[in-house]
DNA sequence: CCAAAAGTGTTCAGCTTACACCCATGA
DNA sequence: TCATGGGTGTAAGCTGAACACTTTTGG
């Protein structure tokens, strides 16, 4: 394409993903040991330039499928990051994603072949550039998600209990809820559909499988609905 | 600055401001007829490209000086547009902008000399490449800042009445309240300091001129408080 | 039969909503 | 004195929050 702006400067752009996982107790977060200067070596999130034939959103998958062979994942955008002195090695704008691994992928996961490795939300290490606000951010972000729409289930395999759920929401918000109230007002949301099927590995009694229902979701959402967990 | 980043693409960067502004009745947004090719006479946000030695934020705000020869403005970061075909002229990476003019200031800018021009929001005119889709996204940003952050005294005088300000939320959600509820709920917040002074202008008994209290409102912060006008 | 997690209902308080009339003033 | 917008209070319904015991089953 030409480009008739060629007056003006150009930049370097980049993306960087906070991948947000749970392995069925803590909420986490994949860091990579950056490979090349400045600050090899140093913990990272997991970043790429923008290439030339690509949209941002492109670059974002791209950078999250060479890391993890995963695509179709959740993926939002978090903010643009630009400040003149942000990158040591140069001037880059960087414009961040979040995105959510679910349980089963995660485990898949576990020990990455490039590097990735998996860490608690509370034991953040010191991050590169400005890649700890990031990470802030990104949180701040999740759990206003979380809040009101769906995206908890992102995180969780496609069959999963009421108090598995109850538990990723308590991971998210480093908090605990009432289960009974929780329960509740999840069930009242009439987003999910209770299976037959039980999973014993947790309890002697086992808890029921449910799965979560995106026609009814849907449905809810063109009716103006808010989807709202929380407060208790 | 060195790059060490030099074998990786360049790429143009914009900003671009969706200025909302509130004459005491309507809520509107300020647009300008582009003056150079391509689109060229066609209704767009204000923008401009961003410059070696200047964050995305301060490209905002020079942009927004430019325009109107105001700083310290309400600007908000909105989202990162990077869609390869976005702009017609080029690959332009644009990060779009909110900022809020308060009535007074918009009053001395009704006719501007760079050709901007208020447009109410019910009436904005097509507009070039993806602004549309900003303004949109802009709009729905405005309405949940207002709903949780005093958001909306921006768009007022620094003195003004309680039925001023139901006017502006009635201008920015479209839709009425009940006067009663507003002002209770307004009120129990503690965050507005009743003068002695009446605004004469609009009615014959007068309305009570009110002023925001930053003080009190960063003390409801600190305290984890959420600011709701709203819901009725 | 016991340990451990799953599952279930009710009550109270506070907030949201709906709603109608009097007040002050200038013309 | 009257027209116009400003200002006020209350009752009903709903939602959120707190809270404790029973059920199931494998070991």
């Amino acid at each position: 394409m030409k480009n008739g702006y060629a007056r003006h400067t150009s930049f370097h752009v980049a993306v960087d993903c906070i991948i947000f996982g749970y392995d069925g107790i803590h909420l986490k977060i994949l860091l990579v040991k950056r490979s090349f200067e400045p600050e090899k070596g140093k913990w990272s999130l997991v970043g790429g330039f923008l290439k030339d034939e690509e949209s941002l959103d492109d670059a974002a998958e791209r950078v999250l499928f060479e890391l993890t062979g995963l695509s179709d994942l959740y993926l939002e955008q978090l903010y643009a990051y630009g400040d003149v002195q942000r990158d040591s090695g140069g001037r880059v704008i960087s414009v961040a994603y979040f995105t959510l691994i679910n349980t089963e992928v995660f485990n898949g996961l576990s020990s990455t072949k490039y590097g990735g490795k998996w860490h608690d939300i509370h034991e953040v290490p010191d991050l590169i550039f400005d890649h700890g606000t990031m990470v802030t951010k990104a949180l701040r972000r999740l759990r206003r998600r979380a809040k009101t729409q769906p995206i908890g289930f992102e995180l969780l395999p496609e069959k999963f209990t009421i108090p598995q759920l109850l538990n990723l929401y308590e991971a998210i918000y480093d908090r605990e809820f009432d289960k009974r109230n929780f329960r509740k007002k999840i069930l009242t949301l009439n987003v999910l559909e209770k299976l037959t099927e039980k999973d014993m590995k947790n309890s002697r009694k086992g808890a029921f499988y449910y799965k979560f229902n995106l026609d009814k979701y849907n449905q809810l959402i063109i009716n103006g609905f808010v989807f709202d967990i929380l407060s208790n």
